[in-house]
DNA sequence: TGCCAGGCCTTCC
DNA sequence: GGAAGGCATGGC
């Protein structure tokens, strides 16, 4: 057995909990409940970490620059604290749901990983999302062991190169098999890169992002804000329509144009639209229905 | 059984 | 450019 350090981070307004649950990620697992402990997987590492007040306790198979990648995937160089505080400030709807949901950090994921999983998330569950990126990175991303147990990392496009359509159908995606494969081929063709997550304004990445099969306007708005830091997006599901109808149309219906709650967004949330968004959706998950 | 799930694609006006 | 229907699959 390998001895693995533990490194302590502190930490100022920051939930861990709220931070993996709120639905931005697909693979973190809670391992213990009373110790608030996660396991999951960051790009090339598993990672176990618990919260305790304002300290992160963290374990990884690979210890070389962790806090770094720690801090980067959680955001935790932003200054949070100062975006609540400001947000707050807009209405009472924020405000209020703040109380419950403070603390949820955005995470910044692997721009590959991020595409595939929300190609994955459309008319689809939570644990059935989950599920499907668990088993495509069993089948086909790379074993690493980790306190005695195996985990396995999101297969790289180079290690999904030869994966067929109906091999992706029998990781239970169902429909959008081929629009995995396509996009695969896609980046493997450098019709979309890296470099484009990290160089393109939202805009033209956004445009870009469109041209993939099984990636529309509500996918494309989640890989903008969910790895490429793109704050300022509004991913627009029947959640956060449901939630801004209810808020701020009036109506419980739901039969709000999108147009129109975009330009309300937009208009009213400015570049924070992509954090508030967060909040009003996971409150309206946890606490109202 | 039928409906829904963090929608998108294709077809048809 | 907008509306309607289909789509795999599992949970309730």
């Amino acid at each position: 057995m390998i001895y693995l350090k533990e490194i302590v981070i502190n930490v100022k307004c920051f939930n861990l909990k709220y931070t993996l649950e709120c639905g931005q990620c697909f693979r973190w697992k809670c391992i213990d409940e009373k110790e608030n402990e996660f396991v999951g997987v960051i790009k090339d590492r598993v990672i176990k970490i618990r919260q305790k007040e304002n300290l992160l306790y963290v374990i990884s198979n690979k210890e070389d620059n962790l806090e770094e990648v720690v801090k980067n995937y959680f955001d935790l160089y932003e200054d949070y604290e100062k975006i609540e505080k400001r947000i707050a400030l807009i209405d009472e709807n924020i405000s209020n749901a703040l109380k419950n949901t403070s603390g949820i950090r955005h995470l910044n994921q692997d721009f590959f990983e991020t595409v595939i999983s929300y190609i994955i998330s459309a008319n689809n569950n939570i644990p059935r999302i989950s599920k499907s990126v668990n088993e495509i990175s069993k089948r086909y991303g790379k074993e690493v062991m980790f306190e005695g147990e195996k985990y396995y990392l999101f297969p790289t496009m180079e290690e999904l190169k030869d994966v067929k359509i109906k091999e992706y159908r029998d990781c239970g995606v169902g429909f959008r098999d081929a629009y995995i494969y396509q996009t695969v081929q896609d980046f493997l063709n450098g019709k979309i890169t890296y470099e484009d997550a990290k160089n393109l304004s939202t805009e033209e990445l956004r445009k870009k992002l469109l041209t993939l099969k099984g990636v529309g306007p509500k996918v494309a708005d989640c890989i903008l804000l969910f790895s490429c830091n793109k704050k300022e997006v509004f991913p627009i599901d029947v959640w956060v329509e449901r939630v801004m109808s209810l808020l701020y149309f009036k109506l419980n219906d739901g039969k709000v144009k999108k147009k129109d709650i975009l330009e309300y967004a937009n208009k009213n949330f400015g570049l924070d639209a992509g954090i508030i968004q967060q909040h009003l959706f996971y409150n309206m998950r946890e606490n109202m229905m």
